[in-house]
RNA sequence: GGACGAUUAGCUCAGCUGGUUAGAGCAUCACAUUGACAUUGUGGAGGUCACAGGUUCGAGCCCUGUAUCGUCCACCA
């Protein structure tokens, strides 16, 4: 009969129709969906939940966002269909550097002034900017299927979270964890932050190797130089002269037969003009350069561990922008580092102190925001001390609390852990939580004292010639405290907040959500954040609830370019989300995702591919549409109320149900979309409704056995359309509106139940 | 330097705790069909499962080694 059904399942206007509807139902809510089942007098589960890994509030959402929402999709469909209340919490983070450079540059472009601006100004227009990129984020989430509870959305700035956020930091601070600390750090000259090193990447760079000769005092170790190596002096070789400026010792391995007589000895730095003494340090190796290492503790981490054991003094010659400074000659003052670098090579080779320049490539720490060269430099920064968490995150994995898919990355994850070193927590930004603490006086006294024990403030007075106004001790808090206090200034790395959602987008430990939802089932995240996110989740969670706050991590890979190339903007070989949705549908592009893109490796993406899949999210229309078009008016009633027989077919549908499921158990959505696609097209289409066309051939309007088969086939519809909806939400549900439509079929696929 | 992973059809990849003739999608070839389907159906061709050893009644899968590629970690001046 005519029926007026389109051929072509239309998933641009259909798919926005669809989503509106799952959000009038309501059923995005747990609470809602667990009054549906008591209603329904259904099993009631125990509440499956996921926090959605918040985008960064600063830009649009790319393919791999979107794809990685189609995992957390799946996994929250299937559970709301198997009786779990279901809980996908929404998000969107601050993203601290990321966001205050991105905006930094917006506003150069408007030719306004960060620094004109001022600190309140910049925060208040920085918020108004994320506020309007998440409303274009949030769409975006839609776009795919998002089934996300958006009434319980969260920003990572909001005032609800920072209070549990700081209160975790005065916890921590109670526990000594948290602490200040002068130590060698990274800092981004373009940035004007610190970095902890797991915020920097490593990336060869051309550069240069110096080799000069710091020229030794004592004339008998001058004749025993010049017998040995021909020059007066020890040869250092060094890929950055600016440093030496700064130099306090040269070190050689007290193994090394060249130095053995000249350690305890000392030269005089070249253009410095001061003595440093040989020292003898195990770490250095022979093979490299000339064997005697220049020591710098000032810029070079290396340097300064060194420095630390043997106690050298520390010389800070480059500043916080990678400007000269210190106690320098004047005419290097101010100078870039490569400027000096240049300058002092100069000035050496006329003091015929340059043996040689060589030019080598080599591995050089950048920002991983902006990519500018780091520069280690000494200061005083906020510290987490992680280390006794690490441990019970270690215990947690060992014990299975937490598994990670795929298990290579668990390994990497238990290494990271094995190897933890002390947390780098402040940054010097505008955008973000601030630390909440006062300093009496001023942070300056605070940390001279720190630094110089057994000092009083008296001393400092005299020092500095000024008044101290305070006592440098620290009060916590947002607010003021009364009297003289100066507040700190600086933000917390986003990941210490980021590294609480689990818990601080619940409430907290006191909170109702937290009580029902926590700990959470899943985090899905992609790979190259595990170190920066999950590493820290695991450890917070632990520390503040005492539980691990997921026992599954799901890590995806990334989306590449058809060639398997990295899609980035520069390449132009990016593919635009919305490009994919006009053309293909939401559906399609998850089932692509599902079968290609395997836990924790990446996928190369052809448009090809996601066509085949658009093809099948069209079969499973049409082959909906030919069911309906058969089933006549007058037999929709007794179709109904009709009892289906337990033949082959349905036997093998309840197998393959039960087969689906369990992949979706183990996580293994590639061969449950695999299978859903075989089942559905070459069992039900391809045999079995051509089978029943022929049994049905001819057969009166309304008689029992058209009657019968109908039932069947509608029966076989309706299990396929449930076990596909996790994977093709979209295109399912249109059809089970369509039944609605005819009286087949009640209510929402999203809620029915497997 | 260390850790982890990969190597299976022309391409992209599956293959669960080892069990007959090794699978899918795309591409390709032949035939059929205008059907519920921007098609679809049926059938075919295409693989020494990187290489070399080993364990086993039996190995794509387990063990040892080699090669190539990739990712991450690391302070080599």
């Amino acid at each position: 009969m005519e029926r007026n059904i389109p051929k072509v399942f239309e998933s641009t206007t259909s798919e926005p129709e669809i989503y509106k509807l799952w959000e009038s139902s309501g059923y995005s809510t747990p609470e809602k969906v667990e009054e549906y089942l008591r209603e329904n007098g259904l099993n009631v589960e125990k509440p499956f939940t996921i926090t959605l890994p918040p985008p960064n509030a600063n830009g649009n959402l790319h393919l791999g966002h979107m794809c990685g929402y189609s995992f957390h999709d799946a996994f929250a469909r299937f559970n709301r269909m198997t009786g779990h209340p279901t809980l996908l919490v929404p998000g969107k983070d601050h993203a601290g550097i990321q966001t205050e450079s991105a905006f930094t540059k917006v506003l150069q472009n408007n030719g306004e002034d960060k620094w004109e601006m001022g600190r309140d100004e910049f925060y208040k227009r920085c918020y108004d900017f994320c506020m309007q990129n998440a409303d274009n984020a949030r769409t975006q989430e839609k776009n795919i299927g998002l089934s996300a509870d958006y009434s319980r959305e969260f920003f990572t700035l909001d005032p609800k979270l920072t209070k549990i956020i700081y209160e975790t930091f005065y916890k921590m601070y109670e526990d000594g964890m948290v602490y200040r600390d002068k130590r060698i750090v990274n800092v981004c000259p373009s940035c004007k932050t610190a970095l902890a090193d797991i915020d920097t990447d490593h990336e060869e760079r051309r550069g240069i190797f110096a080799y000069i000769i710091y020229p030794l005092i004592d004339e008998a170790d001058k004749q025993l130089a010049k017998e040995r190596f021909g020059v007066e002096g020890i040869t250092v070789a060094t890929t950055r002269p600016e440093t030496m400026l700064g130099d306090t010792a040269v070190a050689v391995n007290p193994n090394d037969p060249r130095y053995k007589e000249f350690i305890g000895k000392k030269v005089l730095l070249p253009i410095a003009n001061r003595e440093i003494p040989i020292i003898a340090e195990e770490e250095v190796d022979l093979e490299t350069g000339t064997g005697a290492l220049k020591v710098t503790p000032a810029h070079s981490p290396v340097d300064f561990e060194i420095g630390k054991r043997q106690g050298l003094e520390i010389i800070n010659v480059i500043d916080e922008e990678g400007k000269m400074t210190g106690n320098i000659p004047d005419r290097f003052k101010g100078m870039g580092t490569t400027d000096c670098s240049r300058a002092l090579c100069g000035e050496l080779t006329e003091l015929g102190l340059l043996v040689r320049i060589e030019n080598i490539k080599h591995e050089v720490a950048v920002c991983e925001r902006c990519g500018t060269p780091i520069e280690p430099v000494i200061s005083n920064q906020w510290y987490a001390n992680v280390e006794p968490l690490a441990k019970k995150a270690l215990e947690a994995l060992h014990n299975g609390d937490v598994k990670v898919i795929p298990e290579g990355q668990q390994k990497a994850l238990e290494f990271f852990y094995e190897n933890i070193q002390p947390w780098c927590i402040s940054r010097q930004l505008w955008w973000g939580q601030r630390i909440p603490v006062w300093y009496s006086g001023s942070k300056k006294l605070h940390d001279w004292l720190n630094e110089n024990q057994g000092k009083t403030v008296g001393d400092f007075e005299k020092e500095f010639n000024v008044k101290a106004n305070g006592t440098g001790e620290i009060k916590l808090g947002e607010d003021s405290p009364e009297g003289i206090w100066e507040q700190e200034s600086d933000m917390f790395d986003t990941w210490f907040s980021s590294g609480q959602v689990p818990f601080s987008t619940l409430g907290g430990p006191e909170g109702d959500d937290y009580k029902k939802y926590y700990p959470t089932q899943m985090m899905i995240h992609a790979r190259d954040i595990l170190f920066w996110w999950t590493a820290r989740m695991i450890m917070f969670g632990l520390y503040r609830t005492g539980e691990v706050p997921y026992s599954t991590v799901l890590l995806t890979g990334m989306i590449l370019a058809a060639d398997g190339s990295k899609m980035s903007k520069s390449k132009g070989n990016g593919i635009e989300p919305n490009d994919v949705f006009q053309k293909y549908g939401a559906d399609a592009l998850r089932l692509w995702y599902y079968s290609d893109a395997l836990p924790g490796s990446n996928a190369p993406l052809r448009e090809e591919k996601i066509k085949g899949n658009r093809n099948f999210v069209n079969k499973i229309w049409n082959a909906s549409r030919f069911i309906l078009m058969n089933i006549e008016d007058e037999e929709i009633e007794k179709i109904q109320g009709k009892e289906v027989a337990d033949t082959d077919r349905v036997k093998a549908t309840k197998e393959h149900i039960e087969k689906v499921g369990k992949y979706l158990e183990k996580y293994q959505l590639n061969l449950g979309a695999e299978t859903i696609r075989e089942f559905f097209w070459h069992e039900l289409c391809d045999k079995w409704i051509e089978e029943i066309k022929t049994e049905i051939k001819d057969q009166p309007v309304g008689s029992d056995l058209r009657i019968e088969k109908l039932s069947e086939l509608l029966w076989l519809l309706k299990k396929n359309l449930k076990i596909m909806h996790p994977f093709v939400p979209f295109v399912t549900e249109a059809v089970w509106q369509e039944l609605v439509k005819l009286g087949l079929a009640e209510g929402v696929l999203m809620v029915e139940q497997i």
